[in-house]
RNA sequence: GGCCCGGUAGUUCAGUUGGUUAGAACGCUAGCCUGUCACGCUAGAGGUCGACGGUUCGAACCCGUUCCGGGUCGCCA
């Protein structure tokens, strides 16, 4: 039978007990992490959130109280109330190692069933076990640690934008569906049958109707909601480091991101990140790394072998550069060990996976150059080949000819950081950039039209406004992304205000004055009233903390997360409801 | 929706060409033990081999379907 704990109050926490405290009577709380039962002794090693202590029990001890420490079993909850003693055996690894209670009073406040798995750093039981016991899984060091380590970067960044300004302010859960972008979830309405509300994507069109409200700089930890496939850094639901700001252009937001990182991870992880961060145009990353979210920790850039290529005696290549395409490559150094022909075999695997049409290498071995396209090309060619890529002994060199110059980039990008992971030459540290001067618009694979590369109310650079009408491609966007080793920290951009230039922009993407009335009416009427230039952007938290923590997959730094199929294994949600909640929603299920 | 990987005791895993009663470690239960700290020693309990169907004299093992978990592509303005 369980014990209540009145008249006990704590004093300490179990990890903060040092050999200062000795001769202190205290009471500490917590769970019993393990009981060793010596006989005439008995230790028990008790756990909070600090770390643990040693509680000690000898013949010394009250009758009543040994007996009790002696039925005291795994994750039990205790009540202690003793004295700090010099312990006479002192283990080193532990931060109270010194120290140990011996107990005057005990008490068992809760008792608790064997866990299904060992409450420890390090745990070796599979991930979706401990997903149904989150709870548990939570006790453990590890998740202890970074949803602590969570809760101090929240602490920070809401310090940091208060000290320069910022207005925290909570934008509605309940909105409308506006459905643009990635597929919302839908919230049925009772009082409006058969309309719905939506939960938010991104607070965007709030922070944006805040700033024509005055109140010039506005920040919220924001949940966000995406009814989309689920992967290793992507969560249905997630938190953005949502701001916005008046009378700035793209230089001012930069600079208030710029010095929000330095200083949190300067707060948290002790570490300088040198600001301004290298700034790339997007164009630039694409062709340099074939990805708008590169990761510069290594080398291994991307190189254009069109020209050579163009007359060469290769079929494939010169195809490609006649249909308007491009033959790309980049050199793997000292790679020849690693990419023997059957590794080889598997890349090529890869890159057809992700659309390219095969994928062409050259191995620099001590025999000599073997590829596997060398016998259609002169000598001549394939020394020029060799030179561009600044190819010796020992290197690979990986080449994508394709009809679309985009699929031929993305395509090596992707191989890129396979081959580097597989090298293992990704350096370490904290690598930001900022990736600039996007494109507005992108050409729909399937469509063939023209459509907004960010939401629509993104504002065009100021140059390429004429360039509307007559040439969509040559439209730029006064967009940033934040990027991160490899992943993109955080998306923003300066918006549009004037009126007849957001009207011109929604023509080009093909809405009808009806439709925008309809999904954007009120944004659109609030920019009649006087809205001031303003811009912004949203931060991953979730993905930040991740980077911080370098764990592998955002559930590490959730404390409730869904699994792939976005469900959530300890409730189970979701789940069917009952026909009687249905109903009253007016809501009929299709039979399956 | 596509592709790849996985599912055997509470946990982590092993399991031979398909062959008797499916094993180990940790954990758990009981007993012993006065300085342990991954305590030690002794004994014991614990299995729908994810599920269903098929092949076979015989299936954890082979085949098919399906469920669950992970990664990834599509998707994520």
């Amino acid at each position: 039978m369980a014990e209540f704990m009145t008249g006990m109050k704590r004093t300490d926490y179990c990890g903060d007990l040092r050999i200062s405290d000795e001769g202190r009577e205290v009471t500490v709380f917590g769970w019993v992490q393990r009981q060793r039962d010596l006989g005439q002794l008995i230790f028990i090693d008790l756990r909070d959130r600090t770390g643990i202590v040693q509680l000690a029990f000898d013949d010394s001890t009250e009758r009543a109280v040994f007996d009790k420490a002696m039925s005291a079993r795994s994750e039990y909850v205790l009540g202690v109330t003793g004295v700090v003693c010099e312990r006479s055996a002192k283990n080193k690894d532990i931060a109270t190692g010194d120290i140990e209670i011996k107990v005057s009073e005990l008490r068992i406040l809760a008792e608790s069933e064997t866990p299904p798995f060992e409450i420890t750093e390090n745990c070796k039981t599979g991930e979706s076990t401990r997903l149904e016991y989150r709870y548990l899984d939570l006790r453990r060091p590890d998740l202890q640690r970074n949803i602590l380590l969570r809760h101090r970067i929240a602490k920070v960044t809401r310090d940091y934008f208060d000290e320069n300004g910022f207005i925290e302010i909570e934008t509605p859960m309940l909105i409308k569906s506006t459905p643009e972008g990635a597929r919302d979830f839908l919230v049925p309405s009772r009082i409006h049958k058969g309309s719905f509300y939506a939960l938010p994507q991104s607070p965007q069109m709030y922070k944006q109707l805040c700033m024509v409200a005055g109140f010039d700089r506005y920040m919220q930890l924001a949940r966000c909601f995406r009814d989309e496939d689920l992967r290793a850094d992507r969560q249905p639901e997630f938190t953005q480091i949502d701001l916005e700001m008046s009378f700035v252009d793209m230089e001012d937001v930069i600079s208030i991101g710029e010095g929000y990182i330095k200083r949190l991870f300067k707060e948290i992880l002790d570490v300088d990140i040198k600001t301004p961060f290298p700034r790339y145009k997007y164009d630039e990353v694409m062709e340099r790394y074939g990805s708008d979210k590169p990761d510069t920790r290594f080398g291994m850039e991307l190189f254009d072998l069109s020209d050579i290529a163009a007359d060469c005696g290769f079929g494939v290549f010169k195809g490609a550069i006649e249909s308007g395409g491009t033959v790309r490559a980049f050199t793997a150094k000292n790679a020849v060990k690693t990419y023997s022909r059957k590794e080889i075999d598997k890349l090529t695997e890869q890159a057809r996976g992700i659309g390219a049409k095969g994928l062409a290498w050259i191995r620099m071995t001590d025999d000599g150059t073997a590829s596997s396209f060398g016998k259609f090309m002169t000598e001549e060619e394939m020394s020029a080949i060799l030179a561009r890529a600044g190819a010796e002994t020992g290197d690979v060199v990986f080449i994508v000819a394709d009809a679309s110059k985009s699929l031929a980039l993305s395509v090596l990008g992707a191989l890129r950081l396979t081959v580097a992971k597989k090298l293992d030459i990704i350096g370490s540290g904290y690598n930001f950039l900022w990736v600039v001067e996007f494109p507005f618009f992108e050409k729909d694979e399937e469509s063939g039209e023209w459509v907004a590369m960010h939401h629509p109310f993104t504002s065009p650079t100021d140059e390429c406004l004429d360039k509307l009408e007559s040439d969509k491609s040559l439209v730029y966007a006064k967009a940033y992304d934040m990027v991160l080793n490899g992943t993109e920290l955080s998306s923003g951009s300066i918006r549009i205000t004037n009126p007849e230039l957001q009207k011109k922009m929604f023509d080009m993407l093909g809405m009808t004055d009806e439709e925008i009335n309809a999904k954007f009416g009120f944004l659109t009427n609030a920019f009649k009233y006087g809205a001031p230039p303003h811009g912004g952007m949203g931060i991953g938290l979730d993905r930040l903390v991740m980077q911080m923590l370098s764990a592998p997959t955002l559930r590490d730094v959730v404390a409730f997360p869904k699994v792939q199929n976005a469900s959530e294994l300890m409730t189970n949600a979701p789940s069917p409801v009952d026909s009687e909640q249905l109903k009253e929603l007016g809501i009929e299920l299709e039979e399956k």
